[in-house]
RNA sequence: GGUCCCUUCGUCUAUCGGUUAGGACACAUGGUUUUCAUCCAUGAAAGAGGGGUUCGAUUCCCCUAGGGACCGCCA
């Protein structure tokens, strides 16, 4: 049996949503599964819209969530030679022709078609005219010869057998008017020079399968083995466009999301093994099939891919998860010193406590990372002064230790609340609200110890 | 309008004719906890509708409804 082969191929007209990079982590996770090879393939024929700085992102994209394709990535427009031989062999064979129809007599029908409520379709008119009739001042398009009779069966390996009548399939164009190749030609030309063997891909491609497969057949090619994954939805049940906000890679990675949760989340989006829902990286590879993708498309849900991100952050190491965070500040919010760094780097257990994202992280870290504290006005009326009293207190038998530690604190604490006749609360909220400017956050204990004596003393002393 | 596809809790899904229809996220409640969280426990929540086939259908078939994709000299 041939070694398995399979391809992404995005046309860098657009930034590469999420969508995408499901389907280009399929591919590679079924190449993978089966010790195969995985290529990338960037289809930028469209030489109006393709844009490098889309190549890029893609190429980013992809790297970012480690799906790594084998070899160069290949530039369909530099094979467009070789594509315009072909068409010139179909050509030559009788499996395409010459159509001299111009654009408007095209539109026209197109138009009548649309009037009438009929479905349009090629008449074909050029099909069987000999090139004597050919006028002179058109320059023609070629046309693949489809079937008209009979239909055609493909054995998809997500949707299973569908079924089509030839006659619904066009005479479609496979040379432009301008002597470039159309997709429905360079695609099949490509998958074969690169020895595909399974194409998977949306199934927005499905129809264009029927045209691919008369390519194969008329050059007398292996046809690769198709399987059609259904698209992902927006909530509102659409399809997932360019134009959806919150959709590309960046938009996660700016909030923090990792790379391993979001694919854990991608390969758990209309693809099951039995109920489990964690995958790491060799398990995905072990257990991804075919089989498991379900037929019906499903929609992108945020509070799940939170949560599984929370889940990574859990249980990453807290070395590895500093790195992560260190990466992260660097890019997408600031250069934090290395003091500030290291006491981070020791917090890292309790700030990652209640932590979806790593903006969350960083959030939670603002107490370390902020030399000034702002108390919002809310916060400032908890502030009585029995409370500054209290903080005074502290403030005054705080100074006396050297070494900070809960068993030296601890009893500091119970003694304030026995001495004011309070409970915890009434000594730890205006303590955490003058450390961290908020009601809510970490233990104190670990704030204090995190911040240390002199940031402790600081702080606490420009209460008055 | 034509062609093709899809339909289990709000969401992602399990079930490959016989289950109290299971899990996860989200949600609600309770408990632990020095706040918020975490964590733990509990709960509410689903087979679109109608026909068949069958001793028995969520599962197989048909119809209806709803949803989606495609219908470019874009890919």
């Amino acid at each position: 049996m041939k070694k398995v082969a399979t391809r992404f191929a995005p046309s860098p007209t657009g930034p590469l949503h999420i969508g995408g990079v499901r389907t280009a982590l399929f591919n590679w996770l079924y190449s993978k599964n089966h010790n195969g090879k995985f290529f990338l393939r960037i289809e930028d024929t469209d030489k109006e819209r393709s844009k490098e700085e889309f190549k890029l992102q893609i190429l980013n994209s992809l790297k970012w969530i480690g799906v790594n394709h084998d070899g160069e990535e290949y530039i369909q427009s530099k094979n467009i030679e070789s594509h315009i031989k072909i068409v010139n062999k179909l050509l030559e064979n009788g499996n395409a022709y010459k159509c001299y129809c111009s654009s408007d007599e095209i539109e026209e029908q197109k138009l009548r078609a649309k009037q009438k409520k009929i479905p349009y379709i090629y008449n074909r008119k050029w099909r069987d005219k000999s090139e004597t009739e050919a006028p002179q001042d058109i320059k023609p398009v070629i046309r693949f010869k489809s079937k008209i009779e009979g239909s055609t069966k493909i054995n998809d390996l997500v949707q299973g057998d569908i079924k089509i009548e030839n006659n619904t399939i066009e005479d479609f164009i496979i040379l432009r008017r301008d002597g470039t190749p159309t997709y429905n030609l360079s695609a099949p030309v490509d998958d074969h020079i690169m020895g595909m063997t399974h194409i998977i891909r949306g199934d927005d491609h499905k129809i264009n399968t029927f045209k691919q497969i008369q390519i194969y057949e008329a050059l007398r090619w292996e046809t690769p083995l198709f399987a059609h994954i259904p698209l992902i939805h927006t909530l509102e049940g659409k399809k997932l466009s360019k134009r959806d906000n919150a959709s590309t890679i960046d938009d996660y990675e700016k909030i923090g999301i990792m790379p391993d949760a979001l694919r854990n989340y991608l390969i758990r989006l209309g693809w099951s093994y039995k109920d489990k829902e964690i995958f790491s990286l060799e398990e995905s590879i072990k257990y991804f099939n075919l089989e498991g993708i379900g037929k019906s498309p499903s929609k992108l849900d945020m509070s799940r891919i939170l949560s599984m991100n929370e889940y990574y952050i859990k249980n990453k190491s807290n070395d590895d998860l500093f790195q992560s965070f260190e990466e992260y500040c660097k890019n997408f919010k600031e250069n934090i010193n290395n003091e500030k760094l290291n006491i981070i780097k020791k917090s890292l257990t309790f700030l990652k406590n209640k932590a979806k994202t790593m903006e969350d992280i960083y959030n939670n870290s603002k107490f370390i990372i902020n030399d000034e504290i702002i108390i919002e006005k809310a916060e400032m009326s908890l502030l009585t002064e029995n409370a500054k009293n209290i903080i005074k207190s502290f403030l005054k038998k705080v100074n006396e230790i050297e070494v900070f530690n809960k068993e030296t604190l601890e009893p500091i604490i119970n003694n304030l609340i026995s001495e004011n006749q309070t409970n915890f609360k009434g000594v730890g909220q205006p303590l955490r609200i003058i450390l961290t400017g908020s009601k809510f956050g970490p233990g104190i204990y670990d704030i204090i110890i995190s911040l240390g004596k002199k940031r402790v003393l600081d702080r606490l002393s420009k209460v008055g």
